[in-house]
DNA sequence: ATGAAAGCGCTAACAA
DNA sequence: TTGTTAGCGCTTTCAT
């Protein structure tokens, strides 16, 4: 790769001052149309491709964006066995994991669109158990902002990079709300979710399954908590308060079962925990929705395709990833700005799981 | 947002030259450890983070790779057409497209993870039918190389940045043969498909469906035409050129039923295609794989999911990835090495619709 | 082992 | 309207 052409080249073959060059393609209407044209096409029989670096060391801005995700390598095993009519056993270790987009897929597309939409260009990191703080700050160097996933990376990096650069969090607020974040109302759609099993299933015991580690849970669970309590309900308490695994779900479904205590519905913080239920369910052989309701909370693929299929509450993911960037280029812009929290609305699904019948 | 802290101030406040800041990040071992220590803390404390335009400037390289491609948003509502168990109509918008991850999206990730690996940072660009020549070239001048799918951007465009820096196709090969680039064992596995069909099934009269506008496209139909000559059989001929619609499909299926001319089997160039058969299939009440057998290419997703579940031939996608990452990193090191063309091979996946039987 | 200094290619005052 | 020029922050000889 010969040393491309620089603006001094494209100057020079023009027959004009690089300032001249730099105006040509910063501000057109500053130079009039002959010269112009000559900028043009020196610079298109030259082949010259403006370094971002030498442009972005001059303007102290880099012109792209950053989205930081941990590298998931879901085990879709857990999920596939949900779906009693999909082949269960991978076919080979391509195809072990991430059968359909997650999350964060469906967000990291929305900003993808949004940043290009809006003249950004967009880098994407990836985080993994030991991502060294080169890595990281490495990434933080060439943007202009960072977007990242909750638990991608380290609070102290995170503390560190946002004293340089407009950093937003999707849902959680880590950093003590010094930074802009988009949530969703999540106490609103798991009110909504509620209302539809109190008042079309007419059901009155319903279970909350879900750690409460993350602020989303915690808002859907004090959604639903409050909701039932408007009915004058009791929400069953809560069995743990961290994560729940595909084994601690099948072991409360189990001791429920025996105690012949089982809640009219699981109502599950995350649809992921819902499949697990539905699994641990199907499992002990407990009909869904017959003999209980199952619902989940974020509206992944998985859950559309499991059957029975769930019912679930949908974020607006794309929304959200567009939201984000137009967070991060707005506080790029305006840095002085107090912190902005964008809620955006979620929309209860209806499926089959909570006992509605297949459209 | 502050003007972060730059070599010049970690230097002072480690009372230190520039010179040996730099050295300290670059070659640790080339400074004295009490040295190595003062310049670190001195980082720590004051929030240092380099700047990567001032270093892509001066090293001449940005450490970071890109990856073009075509803003595809399919219309997954024919894919999901041909699986009677999903529900068809998309309950909003943002469900109405790529139900399922696409063969872009699971290159990318082994482009992403082969990246990160490597250390080079990744920057994703996205054409869209009016890509300007300045998005482009934007994105040319913020990496080190290069890689781009097919048809995501036009040859004159691409030709000039690949004057420039290393630029790997997937797939195709535009650019006459002076690019790298990398392929899959499109001729073999279309082989191994088809003797599948006929020393398993007996199929001896099978018709091609597919456009022959790509080089993979035209390597399998060749291959399919060579393998069943071998056996003494003659493929069914064509049915057009370019490339298939759902109507284009539907059309070919009528006629030949009309005619009571069905083939034994559709072999078709793609996945998408062999789901837009089934789905034609469906509509003109013809029993898959009863009455004819309908086979696939690539191993996306979906095909997995429709019913009956595509029998299909898998590309490597993952693996393909990080092949590109490979030789985009070869290249850079080592510019003058002549064009390499690297094949992965494929496997042959059996599934349903070839009548085999489900697992 | 460390420092001085010359760029890297571009932008943006400021002049002309 | 166009040219001159001084940086932007970092790397990298070349001295010391």
């Amino acid at each position: 790769m010969a040393k491309g052409p620089t603006v001094y080249d494209v100057a020079q073959e023009a027959g004009v001052s690089i300032a001249t060059v730099s105006f040509t393609f910063r501000q057109p209407d500053r130079v009039r149309p002959a010269t112009r044209e000559a900028v043009l096409s020196a610079a298109r029989s030259l082949g010259y491709v403006p370094s971002a670096s030498a442009r972005g060391l001059a303007r102290g801005r880099t012109g792209a964006l950053g989205l930081f995700a941990f590298d998931y390598l879901i085990d879709s095993t857990a999920v596939a066995a949900g779906r009693s009519d999909v082949e269960s056993p991978p076919e080979d270790p391509n195809e072990s994991y991430r059968i359909f987009p997650l999350y964060v897929d469906e967000i990291q597309r929305g900003v993808q669109l949004e940043c290009w939409k809006r003249g950004y260009a967009l880098m994407v990191g990836g985080g993994n158990p030991n991502t060294t703080e080169t890595t990281l700050t490495d990434i933080a160097g060439r943007v202009d902002g960072l977007a990242v996933f909750p638990n991608s990376l380290p609070q102290a990096i995170l503390e560190r990079i946002s004293q340089r650069i407009p950093v937003v969090e999707v849902s959680e607020t880590l950093l003590n709300r010094e930074l802009d974040h988009v949530t969703v109302d999540n106490f609103g759609g798991m009110r909504s979710l509620v209302r539809h099993l109190v008042d079309v299933h007419q059901l009155t015991d319903l279970q909350f399954v879900g750690g409460l580690t993350s602020s989303d849970n915690r808002a859907r669970w004090s959604g639903m908590a409050a909701t039932l309590t408007q009915y004058g309900l009791t929400p069953r308490p809560l069995a743990q308060e961290g994560e729940f695994s595909r084994e601690d779900i099948g072991n409360l479904v189990s001791s429920l079962h025996a105690a012949g205590a089982l809640p009219q519905a699981f109502v599950c913080a995350t649809d992921e925990e819902a499949l697990k239920t539905l699994d641990a369910l199907k499992d002990a052989g407990i009909a869904v929705p017959g003999t209980v309701a199952v619902t989940g909370f974020d509206g992944i693929v998985a859950g559309k395709i499991a059957r029975p299929a769930l019912t679930t509450v949908r974020q607006p993911m794309e929304e959200m990833g567009r939201a984000i960037v137009g967070l991060l280029i707005n506080r790029i812009e305006n840095p002085e700005q107090a912190p902005v929290a964008q809620e955006l609305p979620v929309r209860l699904v209806v499926r089959e799981s909570c006992g509605c019948s297949a459209p």
